[in-house]
DNA sequence: TAGGCCATCTGGTCCT
DNA sequence: AGGACCAGATGGCCTA
């Protein structure tokens, strides 16, 4: 079987799939017309001369109508045509055709996916965000753009910062505190706790006007990293309770479902990955919570970086430094 | 081994 | 009849 570079079948591997299936007939609501039910089972080989349906039968062989389970009720509806060579070949080609579609539709839409993914904030070529990801966060950077358009907030307030990261899975909102925090165009610049060994993140001026620092609190009943901080993601959790602050009581605001999973550390910055070992505070993979795999598939990566592991501090901790960063 | 993500195949439905 | 779109199912890859 061909396979692609992720190592799927491909071109050719039409046809070959491993279900095994059958149809039933089952009466609509309304009894009216019957609907075909099929009942997959997984992993039986037998399918491969079936694949095609009851269109695939022997040549002359008449439709299964009446044979079999004599308890089997009748087949309704139009009797199937007799199904002649020439009819399984055109079946045959209409099926690799469709495949083929389909899976240039797909590609299409994947393409699509990718030139969504090059334009968002914290695109990295090497930290591919899933496609979940990517369209929550294309919703959210259209949300934030249009209420800072709108004057509502400043593209370098905590506020844009909350919005960009609405729902979105806690790695992908490390993800783009840490873009956000050490972006194209932006410089760090060490602050004395810094260089004390104190706990605080990097300081970004000037940059692309998204200079922005993730929200750094103390949180008791969330689950919070050993270092004791949480980003902004954190405040996703309360974004559907009742009464709460960010509850939702529209769909067309720009309030997003909060995101369910355990929270989960950052692995990159300004669009690299973080080092796995060389940053005073980066924490090991083994130690976090199991979620949000796709992104962790990517710590297989190994950068490359474009600052010193020394310079790195993770979103989380940096203390909030309200007034001297954020535009509010 | 479990779970997340993904590509692919497939049949159904709708539309031209 | 055929194409576009969709959703379900499946299996591969990867990481913890």
């Amino acid at each position: 079987m061909m396979a692609n570079s992720y190592g799927r079948p491909s071109e050719g591997a039409e046809l070959v799939s491993s279900l095994e299936w059958m149809d039933d007939d089952v009466s609509s609501p309304d009894g009216d017309k019957p609907i075909k039910v099929q009942r997959y089972r997984p992993g039986g080989m037998g399918h491969l001369g079936r694949e095609l349906g009851s269109e695939d039968m022997e040549e002359g062989e008449e439709e299964e109508e009446g044979q079999g389970d004599g308890n089997a009720p009748k087949r309704r509806g139009p009797k199937r045509k007799r199904m002649t060579k020439a009819r399984q070949e055109r079946f045959k080609a209409r099926r690799v055709k469709a495949n083929a579609r389909e899976r240039s539709r797909m590609h299409g839409l994947n393409d699509a996916l990718e030139n969504l993914r090059s334009i968002m904030p914290c695109h990295s070529k090497t930290q591919k965000l899933s496609k979940i990801e990517t369209l929550r966060l294309a919703r959210n950077y259209i949300c934030a753009l249009s209420e800072a358009l709108e004057g509502d907030q400043s593209t370098e307030s905590r506020a844009f910062m909350e919005t960009l990261c609405e729902g979105l899975s806690q790695p992908t909102s490390n993800l783009v505190a840490g873009c956000l925090q050490l972006g194209p165009g932006g410089f760090v610049e060490e602050r004395p706790e810094d260089r004390n060994g104190g706990r605080g993140g990097p300081t970004v001026l000037g940059g692309v006007g998204m200079a922005v620092r993730p929200i750094s609190y103390s949180s008791p009943g969330l689950p919070s990293p050993p270092y004791g901080t949480l980003d902004s993601a954190h405040l996703l959790h309360l974004r559907g309770m009742k009464g709460g602050a960010y509850e939702s009581h529209s769909p067309n605001d720009c309030n997003t479902p909060p995101y369910d999973g355990p929270p989960t550390p950052p692995l990159s910055i300004g669009g690299n990955l973080v080092p796995k070992q060389s940053s005073p505070h980066y924490l090991p993979p083994h130690h976090y919570p199991p979620s949000s795999m796709g992104l962790y598939q990517s710590a297989r990566y190994e950068l490359p970086l474009e600052m010193p592991y020394d310079s790195y501090h993770p979103p989380h901790m940096a203390p909030p430094q309200m007034g001297t960063v954020y535009g509010d």
